[in-house]
DNA sequence: AATACATATGAACATATATTCATATGTACA
DNA sequence: TGTACATATGAATATATGTTCATATGTATT
């Protein structure tokens, strides 16, 4: 019968009543590689300091440059990242680029990970 | 006198002001460092189908392989990391490894960053 | 127009990372 | 004790990624 089948792994068989249930419950949820590449760019220091530093005001890339520790060339390949995924925008003030953050949802995504972390 | 130094950039000179300001508020918060490892850690379209899958039900590593559609060995190697991490446990039964989500911190970050990306 | 400056961008390089394949570990069962 | 099986681990490799250096763009100032 398929007691067994169920209820043990069988040679690399699987449960599947489970796995066809978990693949049917991940269709609903969003596009993992969307998803990833969101995490992604926040997983990395220098592009973390930065939205730290832009958290409390706005910033040009040379303050930021110079909060984040980093060059003034890879601070603005990271904002380029960060703009591409919608976290940062900017506004130009003559020679200057001000950067802000683009919504809250990020700080939001900020502050549960450093709960995480502080468990 | 310093008016012009603290509106302008002279010569990649920052707005010192706000970037003291900035860095005073950067220590409260956790180390960037950390943060980031546990953001690359969900940024991996792998490991995130992973946690999707285990949003409803524990499962073990051949039933993840299943679901996620990775090899076996890769789904382990993932969940090291996530082991690592303090983002799955696991309780043994007999041969097999049932994986399970550690905590609820993990889909609170999911849920936040689908809605990110689905704006 | 020419120069200076803030920032962006591209190429190059060194490092990190995910997967695969081969092998090891630990548990059950005969 | 020996075999089978679920999973873990290590080495190797191909790919992705972050930084640097050199150069380009766009804006203000003279």
């Amino acid at each position: 019968m398929d007691h067994d089948f169920e209820e043990r792994c069988e040679t690399h068989c699987v449960h599947q009543d489970k796995v066809i249930a978990a693949k049917r419950q991940m269709c609903g949820l969003g596009d993992p590689v969307r998803l990833a590449e969101l995490f992604k760019t926040m997983g990395d220091p220098t592009r973390l300091r930065i939205i730290y530093a832009l958290m409390n005001q706005e910033l040009c890339v040379c303050d930021l440059a110079a909060v984040t520790g980093a060059s003034e060339s890879a601070v603005s390949h990271q904002l380029r990242r960060l703009r591409q995924q919608q976290l940062v925008k900017y506004r130009r003030e003559g020679k200057m680029l001000y950067y802000s953050l683009q919504d809250n949802h990020v700080m939001v995504l900020m502050k549960q990970g450093l709960e995480h972390i502080n468990e």
